[in-house]
Formats: structure tokens, sequence, C-alpha cells
RNA sequence: GAGUCUGUAGCUCAGUCGGUCAGAGCGCUUCGUUCACAUCGAAGAGGUCAGUGGUUCGAAUCCACUCAGACUCACCA
């Protein structure tokens, strides 16, 4: 053996051994117990951050300390297509092209991200075995291959069948310049001057004390004609007065009541707010809240409707000057502050004022699939560690509305929704005519200049008016159909991701392995994703699609705070790998929690543990040396530890034998305790100090200075003792346990450690 | 604004049911080391457990408040 364990020149060997061996493939007809982990896919296009390494050292440690105890295991790795970030990271390369998605029909620019996704794919693949992640990589899953498509439209059109799916107005942003939304993250705000206009409401039958105007300040006056509610805080005794009161729009005469809310800022304004759920974010919120009707005055043209009154047919900016003019007429201006300054949102690219308004977009009613997301708990079928997530978990479920499930983007799986252009002449287009110029227009305008197969080649999305007719169909229902444009919710496709991955519903995988096991992910995403998981494993199985949930802390940098570009402190793990080794990184991070809190990356622990597997190294080479210089070898070998072998030997054994032999089985039993309970923190640091300090130091300087057949006994206890610690310590350090595991003799058939827990 | 979490040694953090819980690693100090390992060994210093009050025979642990910090969600008509 070398003085030193490099770890550079073990770890790419044994990665590739275990490759070639196909040491990791799971067998779904075996009798053994299965235990099953689905590894939560990375973004296929992205690298590996720390907390993916975190994520694949615990999950790797669970998979094996099970394989080595004897269950059927399988680890089925994946990676995600992760939509939007994709999309964006995407649009970002475009743009140094000097290029944009606008430029490019639907169909193109989906082939090209694919083409740079499927580039870029490897990557990550590389990395996770680089990380001695023990996956079946006969598994390996996309979130785009055709199997995972399949699944997420079987389970659209199933929900469609069940009554589960409709359309309705969702608020998004939408740039009548693109003539598409934009997502939030693509909006940027601009620091604008705009009027902040004092209207006076004239209150209907006021009592005596009370006043005849009341008056409420705001910025967007064109949108007055649609109000039907204004809102007050609760908190605000002066004006609770007013919510057994009505008062007039000023600009239809219309009775308006009142409601209460907290999103009022008391000192603001008047303290009073109109309320505009159809084309205002914090409206509509307040609006679903207060079950308000949302009635849509701006069109995707950028103009108001016939809603506008004698606003109608104006431009957002027209209408706003002609309404503070009718206002004036009618002496309902209190004051205006032409010096207010707010921001308003424009998209990213043009910097073109974007508006938020009502479009159709497609839901899943979730009301059932809540409650039964809720109830897990009750029956004790879900358990999440730490528990004192899961209050997370419940009030965000039990706070559930129907979800939109669809977005405006191209990367993704498109929603299989096909409408008869015939039947719905409204529906507007954004499409590249056959000369490359954009245009946005009704679909009856482009087919009077087009045929429907140049539209749909050009097409970039399209919009259905709420009312349209559709069909839920995988292939194109007929000749007069064009196909929906959005794409569905990431979460709507990877909230499936254990079905998905385990064949579901009638695979030899789905029925050995589902449910899985663990899911063992970061709790940043408990909501998000968790509690997707759990609604279609219900909803679709009956059965909750893991037993426990265990959830990390989220890795921030070094200086406490978390990890960003813009913070610059992000912390790049292959430079950890490549300066101390996958072994001690796994072991550092995986030590750095111990409850699931979020912690600070644990370089000193890293290195503590890098000195470790030198420690560990030394030891092996210092028995093998003793066993030697006491004249044993292949011809004459050190007797192995056994009921004989003890039998024989007990009465000249002494008190340390007995020590370190009952100290062997209590940390066993330690280890097995610690990872049973997810107290992975616990398990290393007893495996830690059983090796140092008590085979090491003590054990070890104790046979050193024996003689004789005491030297013997000695030799053959620690040789197996030493050999169990090994075991015990392979699910956290695979590597090193795996390379001197092959230069050690031993008493066992199998050539890899990956097989053999110890027996206590 | 709503919610969750945290405050224990110089640093990073354990401390599970209120009673051997004043702990670990790193760092620091002193000494040692041709004979496995200086990525080593031995010994040692250090904390009013953020603060105040309460419950209890007993509180780092439970409760209330205060102070400080982190994160998540929402966000100004």
């Amino acid at each position: 053996m070398d003085k030193k364990y490099d770890h550079k020149k073990y770890e790419e060997q044994i990665s590739k051994m275990w490759l070639e061996g196909d040491y990791f493939k799971a067998d779904a007809k075996s009798d053994k117990e299965p235990y099953c982990i689905v590894l939560p896919p990375p973004n296929a296009s992205g690298k590996m951050h720390t907390g993916n390494v975190l994520m694949i050292a615990i999950e790797d440690l669970l998979i094996r300390y099970k394989r080595m105890k004897g269950y059927e295991v399988l680890w089925v790795p994946g990676t995600d297509h992760a939509g939007f970030e994709t999309q964006t990271t995407f649009e970002r390369k475009l743009k140094k092209e000097g290029k944009s998605r606008f430029d490019f029909d639907r169909k193109t620019l989906y082939d090209t991200i694919m083409k740079f996704v499927l580039e870029n794919k490897s990557a990550i693949e590389e990395q996770i075995r680089q990380m001695g992640a023990s996956v079946d990589w006969s598994r390996y899953r996309f979130a785009l291959d055709k199997e995972s498509i399949d699944t997420v439209v079987n389970t659209f059109e199933k929900l469609e069948k069940d009554g589960k799916i409709y359309r309705d107005n969702y608020l998004v942003n939408y740039s009548f310049k693109w003539g598409t939304t934009f997502s939030d993250a693509e909006i940027t705000y601009k620091d604008s001057k705009t009027k902040l206009v004092y209207v006076r409401y004239k209150v209907v039958d006021p009592e005596d004390n009370q006043p005849e105007y009341i008056i409420v300040a705001t910025t967007r006056p064109e949108t007055i004609p649609v109000d039907t509610h204004l809102a007050i805080n609760p908190k605000d005794e002066s004006k609770k007065w007013l919510l057994n009161k009505k008062v007039l729009n000023p600009l239809t005469d219309k009775e308006m009541s009142f409601i209460e809310d907290n999103y009022v800022d008391v000192e603001f304004g008047t303290g009073i707010v109109k309320i505009t759920p159809a084309h205002d974010k914090a409206d509509f919120e307040v609006g679903k809240k207060h079950k308000l009707p949302i009635i849509n005055l701006i069109t995707l043209e950028g103009k108001l409707n016939e809603k506008g009154g004698e606003l109608s047919d104006l431009s957002i900016l027209e209408a706003r000057k002609k309404a503070i003019e009718i206002l004036q007429q009618k002496d309902l201006i209190e004051k205006i502050n032409e010096e207010y300054e707010n921001v308003v949102p424009v998209d990213y690219r043009s910097g073109d004022y974007v508006e938020q308004l009502v479009i159709p977009n497609w839901f899943v009613k979730v009301d059932e699939m809540r409650d039964m997301a809720l109830n897990v708990f009750e029956k004790g079928d879900l358990k999440i560690y730490p528990k004192w997530r899961e209050i997370t978990y419940k009030r965000w479920v039990e706070n559930m509305h129907d979800w939109a499930i669809s977005r405006q983007v191209v990367w993704g799986i498109q929603i299989p929704a096909w409408y008869n252009v015939d039947e719905n002449p409204e529906i507007k287009v954004s499409y590249l005519d056959p000369s490359g110029n954009l245009q946005n227009e009704t679909i009856k305008e482009a087919l009077e200049k087009y045929s429907l197969k140049e539209v749909e080649e050009g097409i970039q999305s399209l919009i259905a008016p709420a009312g349209a007719t559709y069909v839920i169909n995988t292939e194109k229902p007929g000749e007069r159909y064009i196909q929906e444009t959005d794409t569905f919710d990431t979460w709507f496709s990877s909230g499936q991701w254990p079905l998905i991955t385990l064949g579901y519903p009638d695979s030899d995988d789905f029925k050995k392995f589902y449910p899985t096991s663990v899911l063992e992910t970061g709790w940043e995403i408990i909501t998000r994703w968790v509690s997707r998981m759990v609604m279609f494993g219900m909803y679709l199985t009956g059965e909750v699609p893991f037993k426990d949930v265990y959830l990390h802390g989220i890795v921030r940098a070094i200086d406490g705070r978390k990890m960003s570009k813009s913070l610059g402190n992000v912390i790049n793990p292959e430079e950890y790998i490549e300066e101390f080794g996958v072994d001690a990184l796994r072991m550092g991070l995986i030590s750095g929690t111990a409850n699931g809190k979020d912690f600070n990356f644990p370089r000193d622990k890293i290195i503590g543990y890098r000195k470790f597997t030198n420690k560990i190294w030394n030891m092996a080479r210092f028995m093998l040396m003793m066993i030697e210089r006491e004249g044993y070898d292949e011809k004459n070998p050190l007797p192995f530890w056994s009921k004989d072998y003890k039998e024989k030997a007990e009465s000249e054994m002494i008190e340390q034998d007995d020590e370190i032999l009952n100290k062997l089985v209590e940390t066993i039993k330690e280890v097995e305790n610690k990872i049973d309970q997810y107290r992975f923190a616990d398990a290393c640091d007893a495996i830690y100090h059983f090796m140092w300090n008590e085979i090491a130091d003590k054990y070890i300087e104790d046979v050193k200075s024996r003689d004789g057949k005491s030297k013997e006994i000695g030799l053959v206890i620690l040789r197996y003792v030493y050999l169990n610690s090994l075991k015990m310590l392979h699910p956290f350090m695979p590597f090193i346990t795996e390379v001197i595991w092959g230069e050690m003799p031993r008493k066992c058939d199998n050539p890899l450690v990956i097989s053999n827990w110890p027996d206590k």
C-alpha cells in the first residue's frame, strides 16, 4: 500500500469498476424486501451544486446501507427539463447571439432548446457518477422522454374525464408588443412618474355626522369603470362606518360596497383602496379571497373594451387621460399629485410596458386531491423528518387554490388540447408569417391571408377565449384543428415523477417498488413538489408515493449567507472534490447538520474527514505490516475470528479484547439506530470516534506492545474489528472503503464491500 | 406585513423524554515523535447556554416577554 491515500488515483478507478460490474441494477422479480428511492431530478442542462452533492450523499448512504442489509434496492436516476429555468438560460444564450425567442416559430424553438439540453445533459450525469452514486442507470429517465410525456398526458386525460380540468381566467403579465405573456421572473420594474389622482366618491345616504364624499387615491383612474368594491384595513376604526354604506362609482354611478383586508395600508393615500381584480396582481388575490367578480376591461390589443363606457376603444394611456378629464368635469377630483413616483412592470427584453391582465388558463380542481394530501398524516401514511416541517406542508396544502397548470413557455410538455379554428375564430395567434414577420391577430384574420398549415408552421403562441370549445387528444383530431400552445407547469409533470420513473401503472418495477421508501430532498420544495407528488400519488394509485420524507437543510456559503452568484459566494463542489476527494466532501456535508436545519458549508469538517481517510488508510497499512512481521503469509495465514477461534482463545483473552469487541457491537447498533432515525451526523460521529479513538488510539497501541499468543489474538481481533468498521463506513465513504477492502486479506467471498453489513 | 427557524467554547455546530449535558470538530497553549500516520501522539485552557421574568425539588431544555439574526411567502393603490 502507498504511504498516503491518494483519492485522485482511486476514485475514478473504483467508480469505473462499479459501473462496469453493473452492481447497482435492481431486480424487480426478487423475493427480497424492496427499498426504493427516486432521485429528485436535477436540471438536465445544469451543473452539480453543493445541494445536489448533499442530496446524493444522503441518498447514497441510505441506499448502500439498505443494500448491505440485504434489501432489494432500487435508486432511480433522472433529470428534469426544468421548464422555465432552462428556457431562460437558453434565452440568455440567444441574446448573446443577438436573437430572441420571438425570432423562432414554436417548433423550431423547442427543437433548438432540446438540442442545447442534450448537448449539456451528459455533464450532470457524469457528475452523478463521479459522486459514487449507486444508482441504477438502466432505469434512467429524462422528463421529456416519450414515456414521461405519455404518463403526464394520460394523467391529464384522466383528470379531464373526471371533470377536474377547466379553463378560467388567471392573471398574467401580458405584453402587447410581443403578443404573449411574460413570467414574473422576466419582468423588471422601472421607476416612473405617474399621476396619483385623489378621486371623490359620493356616499349614498350619509348620516348627519358623516361626510358626503370619501376620497380614494389611484394611479389607474381608467380602471374605475370595472371596480365594484373598495377596501379598508380592518384595524382602521375611523373608517368602520363605511362597511354599512355604499358609494357611487364616479364614472358609472353604480353603487359600490366595502370589504376589509389587511392588505390595505392605513398610512398610504387615504387608507382606502379601489379593487380591480382583473388588472392588478394584489387586487386579484384580494378579489379571489373575497370572491369578487373579475371583470376584464383591457383587451389583448391594449384597448379598453365596452365595459369602459365612454373610455371604450381608447388605449390605456388615452383612457387614463380621458378618465381624468371626465372626473374633472364632474368635479370629482380632490387633487392630483403630479410628482408621484411608482414602479411599473416592463418586459426584460425591450423595456416595454407590460400589463397585468387575466387570460384563460388551464386549471385543475384540487379540492379532492387536497383533502387526500392532508389526510395522510392522520392515518400515519406519511411521516416528515424533521417533524417541525410538517406545519409548512399542512399550511400550504390547506390554503391551496385550484391549480393553474398552464404556462406560456415553449420548453415543456405541450397541453394536448385542440381548438377547431372555424368554431373559434376569435383565437388570438402570434405567428411568423411565411416571410418571417411576427403577426398578432385573430385566427380568422390570419386565415384570410394564409392557410392553416402556414399559420401552424409559424406559430409562436395562441390565446383562446374563455369560452372556446376544445378537444383533449394526443393526436390532431381533424384537419381544422390547432393545438393549444401552452405547456404544463413543471410541477405538474415533476409531481408525477415517482409514477413516471417506476412505470405506472402496470410495470414490474411499479408493482415491486411503489410506494417508494423515502423521499429525500431539500425543504425548500416541500410545498411545490412534495405536496404535488402526494396529491398525484393518492389520486392515481390511492397510495402515498413514499412512506417517509426526509428534508435536508440548505447549504449556505461559508459566510452564513445564501449562496448566490451576485454575492459571489457560490461554492463549486468540484474544487473540493479535487482537493479533498469525494469521500471527505460527502461525509463532511452529511455531518454538517444533525437535524435538517440550514447550515454553513462545513469546510472544517471536510478537512477533518480528509484527515480521517488518511488515518484509516494508515491503520490498514500498519495492521498489515504487523501481521507480516509476525511471520504470517499466504501459506501460514493469520486465523480468522470465529466462534471456534473464540472458544479456543477465550482463556487467554484480556480485558482490552473484550472491550473492543463490545464497543464494536455498540457502535454497530448506534450507527444503525441513527441511520434509521435519519440522524446521519450522529452516525458519522459514532464511526469516526470508534475508529480513531477506540481502535487506533487505544487498541492498536495495546496490540503493538504485545507478544506471543496474546499478540496473535490481538491481531485476529484487530482485523475483525477493523473490517467491520470499514463495512459500517462504506455508505458514508464508499471509495476509500472499497479500495482498502480490496487490499485486505479477509474471510469473505465477496470481493466488494458493497454487500456486507456487519453482523452484531 | 404574514409565517418558520436560530442565538451554547475564539469559529462551525451537537445536546432526543426537564435529572452523569457543559459536549464534538477545527483553532489555541505546552510537551513529544528515526521504529503506521506531522494529514501524527499526549496533556491542557475556554462557556452566567442572548437577556429578563415565570413554572418546577430541579431549566441550555417548558412558558411569556425583550433584544439580535437567517430564511420563505406576499408587497404598496
